[in-house]
RNA sequence: GGCGCUAUCGUCUAGCCUGGCCUAGGACGUCAGCUUCUCAAGCUGAAGACACGGGUUCAAAUCCCGUUAGCGCUACCA
């Protein structure tokens, strides 16, 4: 049976690196009918906030990495003293005594060399020799990381560790104490790093890490997953448009390379962007709506869900992010519309009031306020003024939207509605006595 | 410093195991064009890589050795 597990430290977020490891050991075990056990490795008292694990199960839980168990190792003492117990009694490990009295207890590391076969990597052997011997308990009494987690490991049946390569290091360490403890050792894959842009560790400088901000700045859990799947695993041939179903047939932890891979957002906006095409409107309206009530663009229990459903088709193709719809429909929200000052410069220096004011008038009088009757009166006005389609229509989207850029403009006139447009229309009109 | 890991376009990668099908394929990004009311989207095209040096071989991106570079670990953090 296969067992994996994902054991974040709820010292901080659950960031992009974790994401992918995560993601990496739900997916061996989708793929293999076995099991994903989340472990919190909260022995360090001091750093570990309870805010931190929140935010990382509501992480895990957005990203649809379900987990079929979850233990906690500050509820393990009693498991870890024993075992240590057991290391004094036959001799593999020995009491240290400091100055003030307290106790640690140290594993002896035997001069041998130790091999181990990683699943990605092949053979990798270590010389003990540049191992120093080993803190188990620490003088507070709590386990040290390498202990807690080949005690956790092999008593929950721990059966292929996956992880980053940051731990490679670490598998000599644990081997030792596998044998010592005699465990049976479990089957080891390192998976590469992610790094930032310009090749180091991913940082805030190089970029956002945490899974949270992601969600804050609008990527679709899906788009996000396809690209984390993408970085250092390919499924062998061109696919790169992999959903997570799919992701369960195809996954094969052989085909994880073994270079470190560089985080990209380009590339991951472009994911997003796909995912978002391809999602049905409606569902999309629903996780858009949250965030034009975060904007007070509309109010609670009183809204369109019919308009904002056909707003969100007319941004759909062209947004990146969930909050670009903000920003870019925000001409439909709000009364008062901020116009981009370069814009109005280019397009509304000279006097439109006399073209202007014939479309608002036209307008005013369509029987049907449909998108097909509105472009037609537009046509023939301006085969009427003898002028080019163009040079009225970016100056009317100025005037309606407060930007050069944006969805057709007869799309625009129907959603923004007669008396809105017209009203927008009619502020370049000036009075005449 | 010691130990370990890694090395194909700017980036993610296919190919490497099982040498010839590789004048190295795809994607993002960039640039150009088409479309068009703008911006996206879409479509077409272009530029762009086997880190270096030695072997082995009729033949090497692919196998071997070395060099260089990058990264990780080297805690009573995890």
């Amino acid at each position: 049976m296969v067992r994996v597990r994902f054991a974040p430290s709820p010292t901080g977020n659950l960031h992009i690196g974790g994401a992918r490891t995560a993601l990496f050991n739900w997916l061996f075990a989708k793929a293999n009918q076995g099991k994903f056990i989340l472990r919190i490795e909260d022995t360090d008292q001091l750093r570990s906030k309870k805010e931190y694990l929140d935010e990382i199960l509501l992480s895990l839980e957005w990203l649809g990495i379900k987990w079929d168990e979850i233990n906690h190792q500050s509820e393990k003492f009693k498991l870890y003293k024993e075992l240590a117990d057991k290391l004094l009694k036959n001799g593999k490990a020995y009491i240290e005594r400091s100055d003030q009295g307290d106790e640690a207890v140290i594993f002896k590391v035997e001069p041998r060399k130790i091999k181990i076969n990683d699943l990605i990597r092949g053979e990798i052997e270590f010389d003990s020799d540049s191992i120093k011997d080993q803190v188990l308990i620490k003088s507070d009494g709590t386990a040290t990381y390498n202990f807690a987690c080949v005690a956790d490991d092999a008593t929950t049946d721990i059966s292929h560790v996956i992880r980053g390569d940051d731990h490679i290091s670490n598998t000599p360490k644990q081997v030792l104490l596998y044998e010592a403890l005699g465990f049976s050792i479990p089957k080891f894959a390192h998976l590469p790093l992610i790094l930032g842009k310009g090749g180091g560790r991913l940082s805030k400088r190089t970029g956002a890490t945490a899974i949270s901000e992601y969600r804050n700045m609008g990527y679709l859990a899906s788009g996000l997953i396809n690209y984390l799947l993408l970085l250092s695993w390919s499924p062998g041939g061109d696919q790169e448009i992999i959903d997570i179903k799919e992701a369960i047939k195809l996954f094969d932890i052989k085909n994880v390379n073994k270079a470190a891979a560089t985080f990209d957002l380009d590339k991951l906006k472009w994911m997003n962007n796909q995912y978002i095409k391809k999602q049905d409107a409606g569902e999309l309206a629903e996780k858009i709506i949250p965030l034009l009530l975060e904007k007070k663009y509309i109010e609670k229990d009183n809204f369109d869900k019919v308009r904002i459903v056909s707003l969100v088709k007319l941004f759909q193709a062209r947004l990146s992010v969930l909050n670009d719809f903000a920003d870019w429909a925000d001409f439909f929200f709000q009364q008062d519309l901020k116009i981009d000052p370069a814009a109005q410069v280019k397009f509304l220096s000279q006097d439109l009031s006399r073209e202007f004011g014939f479309f608002a008038e036209r307008l005013d009088s369509l029987e049907e306020f449909d998108i097909i009757s509105i472009e037609k009166s537009f046509r023939d006005l301006v085969k009427e003024l003898n002028i080019q389609a163009k040079v009225l229509i970016h100056p009317i989207r100025v005037a309606l939207t407060g930007k050069t850029i944006g969805p057709g403009l007869f799309e625009v006139i129907y959603y923004l509605g007669r008396e809105l447009t017209k009203k927008r229309l009619l502020q370049w009109v000036k009075k005449e006595d």
